[in-house]
DNA sequence: TATGAATGAGCGTTCATTCAT
DNA sequence: TATGAATGAACGCTCATTCAT
């Protein structure tokens, strides 16, 4: 599991302490973690800046378990896909549909994520940033090279780059998505799978 | 052009300008351009914070001059690809050639330009920042339609989905890439229009 | 109404606020406005610069509610006066007694407005400053115009050059009038009305 | 004699010294002493900032100069007057007068004074400027005091009242006094006389 | 639970001054 | 004589955080 155990001053609402985070990651990603003021976050959700330590430690634990509960829920879903044991294909074609599910549910934290982690990644608490990318790295190359090894993907791809080039598009999609637009989650994946698959050139 | 006509002040050295700008560019790349602190930048040019003020009027206006100068260069060289007269493809593979060969020039401005583009654009002097976009969304976008209407592009491709796939994935690639590494930007150029073009499964 | 309507941050206990504008009008008048620091009011007040500003925008914005809330007692001095239809001299007798008081009251005020106001004028939000310089003008110029049409002032005065003696005279006391001195404001304006309208010399 | 002694940096050229000082003067009364920049001194001169310091050894030798030499000249021409053995009124008489050749000839450095003396006062180096004041004050005060005491004042009159206003107005006339204009400084000086011995209203 | 008021560290910036050239 | 470049101290201000109520 990522983030801290120890869990800070718990408040006795868990509802209103997801209220308040949900508040504080629309604006961490609209406006950026360092930009964004404690103060801003606390008019937002209508209280005095404050008022907000009564629920958190710090602002860094906010931004914490934002991600920390965004990267759990991703990896549950993850795992699920990495365990059914589908071929290369099949596994790259659910990942990036479970990917993009994330990002229709977590757009703010897959926002934060994006944009903050090279950065908080520095700081101790948030070890389990690097650990989560590490794994990832492991999901995604691995089934590559397991594709290119079977021969469903061409001989001569780069497996590296690939990764790079489907890891970036995937989360930076996150800047731009809007949940409820006229695309699904599950339409924007099969698109995407489709062009990263097939290329944009027709196949006769 | 973009940037602002009325330049600070200027001074008859424009190389030590450069050097400084060169380094302020890497710290801002480093830690995001609000992280950064003036007294970081002029450490790691060794003088003194308000030293920094003899050669910009302002954060603001280094950051300015980093993305504004970038910018020029970059559409110096897209303009020259545009007025080629080439077909839908060769365009793309231009445009993404060129860009590669922008990161390996200026990864770290590409990298601010990524990471702050949006937040700066909000201030008036950055205007050019949202004009530039409009432009480079008038030539992507433009040649993946004609690319369709030509039919040397898939029929049923969502050119407003590929045209973000496109840009992201090529700028976000400022993130990771590391000049004088074991690819030339133009062998990355090629390898990614590959994989965009055709696809990562094998066309027998 | 003088000041700019915008209020700041509006805290609930104005006794604080009123309270901390008096501290500041002290060190203002005493230091003048650019010379005094915000860390010597808060030192005076005993509480650290930045606390300042919980209660004030800026510095800028307490030497405005200062010299706006002093403008607007004169104000409501002078106006009464000029309402009460009093003959030329008698008008002058008042609007010194008048100003007398308002010295007696708003002393650190009076001698900022002196000090500074020509400087703080350039500055939009001080537009008032000028506004009441004309009304000012208009009150004491207009009441030793109608005494010469009158014949109670001589026929030979230059009313410019006795409005500009009148007003320096009047306000230049503030720089050394004492509250609590021996003389009473009355005391001190009839002394100094009798030399303006009678001169220093016997009249037998 | 006024100032210090021990001259500074005494540039080969006194004309260049003395322009300087004037374009010094203009800016410091116009824009207040703390709020002059060296450099904006330096802009009307046309140089860069740290030439100046070829010429003087800091801003405050600048003001200084600029005073003690004003302070040299208004005392010669007063102590030719108070050795010329005339009455009180006529005493008065002279020393309005010559104050105001002094404003004409002066009117930056009086300006200064007038604004600045109680602030630079505090420091060492303008000790003179306090004695100054105190010789001023006998000068003026004393002439009062004997025209009380011969009959030719009022014997109700108020001296040290009468001197501070008398001080006030005439100095304070500096800040709007323009050289060249319509009044020349003998005849505003025989107005203002008048005004102050025989008062506003006729004398039948 | 939330407020009002304060802390203290640090930020971007200014400016008088210095000095090698 | 003047410049170009830098210093270093201080300034106005911001902001995460604390805490008595």
């Amino acid at each position: 599991m990522s983030g801290n155990s120890k869990k800070t001053t718990v408040s006795p609402s868990p509802e209103r302490r997801r209220e308040l985070l949900s508040t504080a990651a629309e604006v961490f990603a609209a406006q950026g973690y360092n930009a964004t003021t404690v103060r801003r976050i606390a008019d937002e959700a209508g209280m005095l800046a404050g008022s907000l330590y009564y629920h958190f430690d710090s602002k860094e634990s906010m931004v914490d378990e934002i991600l920390s509960t965004f990267l759990d829920e991703l990896w549950a879903g993850y795992d699920e896909v990495l365990r059914a044991g589908l071929g290369p294909r099949e596994t790259i074609e659910a990942l990036v549909t479970e990917s993009f599910r994330e990002i229709d549910r977590h757009r703010a934290a897959v926002a934060i994520y994006q944009k903050e982690s090279r950065q908080l990644a520095a700081l101790p608490r948030f070890g389990y940033l690097t650990d989560s990318q590490r794994r990832f790295e492991g999901a995604w190359l691995g089934t590559l090279e397991r594709g290119v090894a079977d021969g469903v993907f061409r001989a001569d791809l780069d497996t590296r780059l690939a990764y790079r080039f489907l890891r970036d598009t995937v989360w930076v999609a996150a800047s731009w998505y809007r949940p409820g637009g006229q695309h699904s989650p599950e339409e924007i994946a099969r698109q995407y799978v489709s062009m990263v698959l097939d290329g944009i050139t027709p196949r006769d």
